[in-house]
RNA sequence: GCCCGCGUAGCUCAAUGGACAGAGCGCCUGACUUCGAAUCAGUAGGUUGGGGGUUCGAAUCCCUCCGCGGGUACCA
């Protein structure tokens, strides 16, 4: 926030360098590290290193000589504007902040830019990301959420660091999975399915497991059991036929079917707050990436074994020269001539490319397809695509139970909706209990903001290549570090706002002026909410949420200590009072905005 | 076998080349006639899986070993 005097600054370190013969390398700049003082860092260790390396060294063993720099460093600066005071210390040079001057600064820059507070310059480029990929024909489950939140959370990142973002969403409408279900449904359920549209999705979840067990083979089957399975294994085949051939009874079918997972999906988005901007099918991918495949085959990249009964394949090692078995040889194109889940995704690649003018593509999807894409990105290379280069896998680890991997086949899953119901219940039994004046009108939409924001707190707290065992307990936790304590700092600055009936045109119009003693408080808070633009660039920059997730603690956790030691309304001096109400409006504006990156509401009471 | 990820406090996790490895939960102490206690302040808890190396400086980079998880030619 401070980059015009760090750059005078750094000009001043670079000209007394160059006088004295001093090999200076590129200075790092951080904050510094001790509480209740505010400025920044930087240190000459690789300065003494790289002037010992080069013979020039004063004979000073290395930290010895970096605090000498710094000791002259400081001497020649003196008293820079807006700074209070040079340090010299073990190799270290910290300037310290005139911290009036700076807290009037970060308070008036976040009012001025309210809920743009943060956004980075245009980066003129598109970023897709691509995320919320069930496979329809089932229910949403917990894994699909981890997946969604930190879809949305990244997708919310790269928009408001700068870029220009296309949110895409690409679900698996066909494959054997979703013909079983279709088979399942059509001999035994036809015409009784639930209304309720959640209800449903988890009714075909319930009849695919249920088609799974009677397609699998048991121990010590009757001859009659083995004939009758595979009577409905035939009958699966046939299906499947039928599909592939586009039998119109079948297709529609298929389609009416894969609509009701879409309403749940959609319903679920919604919730959420997620607007997708484009839907891929892989349906629609199908036919295209054939004809990929011939230009592979054409181009000398991908080779035919067709004719003597193999599928089409890639040696991508070899292609690239590599030695060791790297992205080893894939498989494009079945025996059969039918596609495979790579060829459609070269497909959606070269459409992301051509249609949509991406310059770089975030594929969030979960660990167990590290290897499917370097794969594809390999071959993406190898086809031409300069935009290759820019494509990313987000893996990040996928949500298991305590008894194990979730499976849609046994029937072992864990809804997002099942969780979902049960936060919005504790969250009104905590109303119920800490705030039972709330209008009765208002507990259902708070408790969903509360309930929602634990969930995906729980999930973005956590380092995204780590996998999550499901506990509904932690999930569902609203102490400590958690979205509701973040959620709880909101409410309470709102609440100050409101209690001092202050409106938005007051905060804007005047400056505030902190130019009494400030307490190590209201320093570290000032420090935390001016660190939010640098925060959101680092997110976005790293495609990690759990930057933006760690943030909005530590300023929520700032606001928390400040908001017990210091009195707002009831300071005693007016102009103390009128800057803390500034302040405490500058922090609610920061943590709403942080929040908004995170996916999670902001509300006003709970 | 090979490839990828992980191993940090009792538990769940931060910190990805910088100053003393930090939080939460749990344990124990204190703070509500006070701007909302879904909160705050404090105590205790560590040979960062083992060993070696690079560096002024390593949880972080390199080598090696151990342990766990995932992947590994026609599933997605």
């Amino acid at each position: 926030m401070f980059d015009q005097e760090r750059q005078n600054i750094e000009t001043r370190i670079t000209a007394f360098c160059q006088q004295h013969d001093i090999p200076l390398a590129a200075l790092k700049w951080l904050p510094i590290p001790f509480a209740g003082e505010w400025g920044i860092s930087t240190s000459f260790f690789q300065t003494a290193a790289d002037e010992a390396r080069a013979g020039r060294g004063q004979g000073l063993p290395v930290p010895q000589r970096a605090g000498q720099i710094a000791e002259q460093v400081r001497d020649f600066l003196g008293q820079p504007a807006g700074i209070s005071r040079i340090e010299a210390t073990k190799g270290y040079l910290n300037l310290y902040f005139v911290t009036g001057e700076y807290a009037r600064r970060v308070v008036d820059t976040v009012l001025a830019s309210g809920p743009d507070f943060g956004r980075g310059a245009a980066k003129n480029e598109r970023v897709m990301v691509e995320y919320a990929q069930p496979n329809t024909h089932h229910s949403f489950h917990i894994g699909h959420f981890r997946n969604t939140i930190l879809g949305e959370s990244l997708a919310r990142l790269v928009d408001f660091a700068g870029f220009d973002t296309v949110r895409a969403s690409y679900p698996g409408d066909l494959g054997l999975g979703v013909i079983t279900v279709l088979w399942a449904y059509d001999k035994f359920y036809k015409g009784r399915e639930p209304q309720d549209i959640h209800e449903r999705g988890q009714w075909l979840l319930k009849i695919y497991a249920e088609a799974t067990n009677l397609l699998t083979a048991k121990e010590n089957e009757t001859p009659e059991e083995t004939a009758q399975r595979e009577a409905h294994e035939a009958e699966r085949r046939e299906l499947y036929r039928k599909w592939d051939a586009g039998d119109p009874e079948i297709r529609q079918l298929w389609l009416e079917t894969r609509e009701w997972s879409l309403e749940e999906l959609r319903d679920i988005l919604t919730m959420m707050d997620v607007k997708i901007d484009v839907w891929f099918f892989e349906s629609d991918v199908d036919e295209p990436s054939k004809k990929i495949v011939d230009e592979l085959i054409r181009r000398g990249i991908a080779e035919d074994e067709r004719p003597t009964g193999g599928p089409v394949i890639v040696k991508i090692d070899e292609k690239l020269g590599l030695a060791k078995e790297k992205y080893r040889t894939a498989v494009i194109l079945r025996s059969d001539g039918t596609t495979l889940y790579l060829t459609k995704d070269l497909a959606l690649a070269g459409q992301k490319f051509d249609e949509f003018h991406v310059d770089r593509s975030v594929y969030v999807v979960d660990n167990r397809q590290s290897l499917h894409f370097q794969q594809a990105f390999a071959i993406l290379k190898l086809w031409g695509f300069p935009q290759a280069e820019k494509c990313f896998h987000l893996a990040y680890g996928f949500v298991s139970l305590p008894e194990g991997a979730m499976s849609a086949r046994r029937g072992r899953v864990v809804l997002f909706k099942e969780v979902y119901d049960e936060a919005i219940q504790r969250v009104l039994a905590e109303i119920a209990e800490k705030n039972p004046e709330m209008p009765a009108g208002q507990r259902e939409t708070v408790a969903k903001q509360i309930g929602l924001g634990a969930m995906a707190y729980a999930m973005l707290s956590v380092d995204n290549n780590k996998d999550i065992i499901f506990d509904i307990n932690e999930a569902l936790n609203f102490d400590g570090r958690t979205g509701p304590y973040i959620q709880n700092a909101h409410v309470r600055a709102n609440s100050i706002l409101k209690k001092a009936s202050i409106t938005n045109d007051q905060l804007q119009g005047t400056s505030p002026n902190f130019d009494y003693e400030l307490t190590k408080h209201e320093i570290d808070l000032i420090e935390q909410v001016s660190r939010f633009p640098a925060a959101v660039e680092q997110a976005a920059l790293e495609y990690r949420p759990l930057v933006m997730a760690t943030y909005a603690y530590e300023l929520a956790n700032a606001f928390h200590s400040f908001y017990h030691a210091a009195p707002v309304i009831q300071a005693e001096q007016a102009d103390v009072r009128e800057a803390r109400l500034r302040l405490v409006a500058a922090a609610r504006q920061t943590i709403a905005n942080a929040l908004r990156l995170l996916g999670i509401q902001a509300p006003e009471i709970m």
